[in-house]
DNA sequence: TATCGTATTAAACAAATGTTTTAATTGGCT
DNA sequence: AGCCAATTAAAACATTTGTTTAATACGATA
C-alpha cells in the first residue's frame, strides 16, 4: 500500500468512526484496525489522535464552506435576491452533499456533530466555516430584507442551522435496531430513517426547512412592521 | 454526611459534569473528586458509571416531561387552541426552567445533549420524554390546524425542537475563553453568551423561536391550500 | 547492486479508566 | 455500653487508552 493510500485510508475510516460515535468514543486502535493499518502509523502520519481528527475535519470543512459561499454568491448576482431563493440555496448547500453519496452523508454528520458539540475542532470549524458563512449569509439576508436588524439576522441563522443540524443528527441517531423495544407506529413519527430512503428524506427535509424558515422570516418582518 | 446527602451530591456534580463535557469525557474520578466523596461510593450507590448517568438523566427527564405535558394540556382546555398560544407554551415549557436557576440551565443542557447525541440514555429519554411529548404536541397541533398532515406535524416538531436544542447548546458551547483567538466583533454574532445575561438571552430566544415557528407553520398551511 | 531516506511493524511504555476488594468507620438500636 | 447493618475509605485490580521505541522492510536513486 502506498503512503498516500495509507493516509487516505486512515482519514476515511477515522472520519466514518468519528462521525458515528464522536471523538472520545473512538480509539486509535479502532481506527487502525478498521483501516487495516498498523497502530503506529497514526502517530507517524498525523502526530497523534487530535491532529488526525483536525485533519479529518479540515478536509471536509473547507470545501463545504466554499460550496456554501458559492451558492450564496450565485443567488446574489444581479443584486437584491428573493428571500426564498436565498434560504433555499443556503439549506440546499448544506444538505445536498448527503444526497450524492454515503461519503457526503458521513461528512455532514461529522460537521453537524462538531457544530453542536465542539471538541478539538472548535477553532477550525469556527474560523474556517461558521464565521465566514455567517457573515456572508447575514449580509445576503440584509440585502434581501433591509428591514432586518443584525441581531435578528443572527437569530434567524441560528434557527435555520439548528434545523439543519437536528435533522442531520436525527437521521444518524435513528437507525434500525438502535432504539429497540418501541411501538413501531410511534416510531414512524419519531424516527425517520426507519422508513423510506435517505434520498427521499433529504429531499423532503430541504423543502420543509426552506418553506418553514421563509415563513418564519416573513413572520418576523410582519411583526416588526406592525 | 448522610447517605442521602452523598447520593444527591453525586447526582448534582455528575449532572453538571455530564452536561458540560458529555458522558465519555467525564471520569468517575472527576465526579468523586468534585463531589468530595470517595471514589468507591459511586459504585456502592449506583452500581457503575452508566447507571449513575441514567439516574442523573431520569431525575430531570420525568419532571420535564410532566411540565411540558401540563403546559400543553393547559392550552388545550376549552377545545381548539390558537396556534401561537400552543407553540409559545411548548417552547416556553422547554426553556423557562433555565431561566429560574443555574440548576435549570444545567438540566436543560443535559437533556439537549442527550437529545442530539443519544448515549446510554437513549431508551430512557425516548420512552419517558420524546415519545409522549411528541404524541401530545402532535395531537394538539392537529387540533389547532386540522389541515395538517401527520407527517407534516412530525417535521414541524423537529423544526421547533431543533431550534430549542441548537440555542441551548450554542449557549453552552460559547462561554468566554473557550474559543480564543477570535475577533471580538465577529464573535458578537456567533457567540451569544459572551454578551448579556442568560436571562435576556433566554427571554429573547423564547420569543424568537415562537414567532419564527408560528410563521413557519402558517407558511406550510398556505402552501398546502394553494 | 549498494545505499539511503521513507514507511511499516511489533513490542513496550506510562498514564488513565471503571470496577472490586477488604478494612475501617459510622450511627442507630436493644 | 455493645452489637449490627450501612456507609465510607484506601488500596489494588485488570483493561484500555494514546504514545513511543527500536528494529525491519521497502523503493527509488546512484
Amino acid at each position: 500500500m502506498s503512503v498516500i493510500e495509507t493516509k487516505e485510508q486512515l482519514l476515511d475510516t477515522a472520519e466514518r468512526l468519528f462521525a458515528d460515535k464522536g471523538y472520545e468514543s473512538v480509539s486509535v486502535r479502532d481506527i487502525a484496525a478498521y483501516a487495516d493499518v498498523n497502530l503506529a502509523a497514526i502517530n507517524y502520519h498525523f502526530q497523534g489522535k487530535e491532529n488526525l481528527y483536525q485533519e479529518v475535519l479540515l478536509r471536509r470543512v473547507v470545501p463545504k464552506r466554499d460550496k456554501i459561499l458559492g451558492s450564496l454568491q450565485q443567488v446574489m448576482i444581479g443584486g437584491k435576491p428573493e428571500l426564498d431563493k436565498l434560504v433555499s440555496a443556503f439549506v440546499r448547500a448544506h444538505l445536498e452533499d448527503a444526497l450524492a453519496s454515503e461519503r457526503g452523508a458521513v461528512a455532514l454528520r461529522l460537521v453537524a456533530r462538531e457544530l453542536t458539540e465542539p471538541k478539538h475542532g472548535a477553532e477550525i470549524i469556527c474560523r474556517e466555516m461558521i464565521a465566514p458563512v455567517h457573515t456572508a449569509f447575514s449580509d445576503a439576508l440584509m440585502q434581501a430584507k433591509p428591514e432586518l436588524e443584525l441581531s435578528e439576522c443572527t437569530r434567524i441563522i441560528s434557527s435555520i442551522v439548528g434545523q439543519v443540524v437536528h435533522f442531520t443528527m436525527r437521521w444518524r441517531n435513528t437507525r434500525p435496531g438502535e432504539v429497540p423495544g418501541h411501538d413501531t407506529d410511534q416510531m414512524r413519527h419519531t424516527f425517520p430513517s426507519l422508513f423510506g430512503s435517505l434520498e427521499n428524506y433529504i429531499t423532503e427535509t430541504v423543502a420543509h426547512i426552506t418553506r418553514f424558515s421563509v415563513g418564519g422570516v416573513e413572520a418576523l418582518l410582519n411583526e416588526e412592521g406592525k
